[in-house]
DNA sequence: TATTTTACCTAATGATATTAAGCAAAATGT
DNA sequence: ACATTTTGCTTAATATCATTAGGTAAAATA
């Protein structure tokens, strides 16, 4: 079953690997099958034997990424005590994941989300699942009295992913020419603010 | 200068208004120009004297609709007295104006803003004056006493147009299933309330 | 009335996504 | 060890657009 020096899932991701690049340098649309295919040493009809094609190559790409974001979450939360604590973890690693791969990031927040077919994509669905960490995270800041009893949770989500979803969406747009962390303490606070009680329990 | 039976600025129009309505409908990359020029009662190389081709039709649909945005914003606000008041009127105005006009938001929110000449076009400069507002009236609420003496306005505006941008986008991805305005007076407090002080001057 | 301009058309052209058909090396079975 | 199948890929089509070229008839203008 070997080939000319390459197996079948080294050359699969080496498509993904070239398509990710690209996808993310020039776009998707100036972006043309046979530039993928050549970077990644291959001629055009050979990638439709790991494809069906392109779109379905733009909707595979962040598939892998966003599983393992999935996966690592559950562990980065695993032991922390406190609904706020867990929030600012949440915050502070999201961002750093997406620093640390901002081709994925990219893919996923400039041509994924807007892409009519995003809703039936296994990413949406993880994003889902991802995004609803947060709300088990206000319920339990409900109950122990972190946040306002009369908090609703969804509106809450809304605030804190619209939030975090603008400024990398920002930082992707102006080619991440600065720091996603600058004034993220500040920033977290104040969304944090409204969440706590109206009673001044939480006065520092 | 008449011609067969309409002017120049009549023909420009109903190719913008096809457009408009064929890339909210289908997405930009599956329209065609020959739909559009059909749609619009013309040949496609007609098309090419109006517009330069079909991103440079993607950019300029919005260009109308944003500018009149703008206009309408300063006459929305005028009077307004308090800077909570502003900014309600300001949330409240803007999905009104995207609930009316849901082609051209689509068109902005999911197509224009991930393309990487959104900056570059004078719908961004509007956009930025859009939202430049905000800033205004945060300083306001500072000046006032109506939001805590500290409050940083860019990270205030961050979070309310995040949160705003957010809203909308599900909203026009889920195909406007439902109201805009669901849990809207909610949301709105919850946001201000981070931005109120923390000395629970603001209790009602 | 003659000339120019306008608003459009039909017919190329060229780029590019996708398919078809085939081929040599590797794997597998006997 | 030899025959057969499968794999991984190739070089051509094919089809679908975006964009241009060149032309034409009506309207505007002189």
């Amino acid at each position: 079953m070997a080939n000319r020096g390459s197996n079948r899932e080294d050359t699969k991701s080496r498509i993904i690997e070239s398509a990710k690049r690209l996808f993310a340098e020039q776009g998707y649309q100036k972006t043309t099958i046979i530039d993928i295919s050549r970077q990644a040493g291959l001629s055009e009809a050979a990638l439709y034997e790991y494809f069906q094609g392109k779109e379905d190559l733009l909707l595979t790409i962040p598939d892998l990424w966003v599983s393992e974001l999935l996966k690592d979450l559950e562990d980065q939360l695993f032991g922390l005590k406190g609904a706020i604590n867990k929030l600012r973890k949440y915050l502070w690693w999201n961002l750093k994941r997406i620093e640390e791969s901002p081709l994925d990031a990219k893919i996923v927040y400039l041509f994924l989300k807007t892409n009519a077919n995003f809703l039936k994509t296994d990413v949406y669905s993880n994003v889902k699942i991802l995004y609803g960490y947060l709300l088990d995270i206000f319920e339990e800041g409900k109950a122990n009295g972190e946040f306002r009893s009369d908090l609703n949770p969804y509106i809450a989500r809304d605030i804190f992913v619209g939030t975090m979803d603008h400024i990398v969406t920002r930082w992707l747009l102006k080619d991440r020419s600065y720091s996603l962390f600058d004034n993220l303490e500040e920033l977290f606070e104040l969304m944090v603010e409204g969440f706590k009680g109206r009673n001044c329990k939480n006065l520092s």
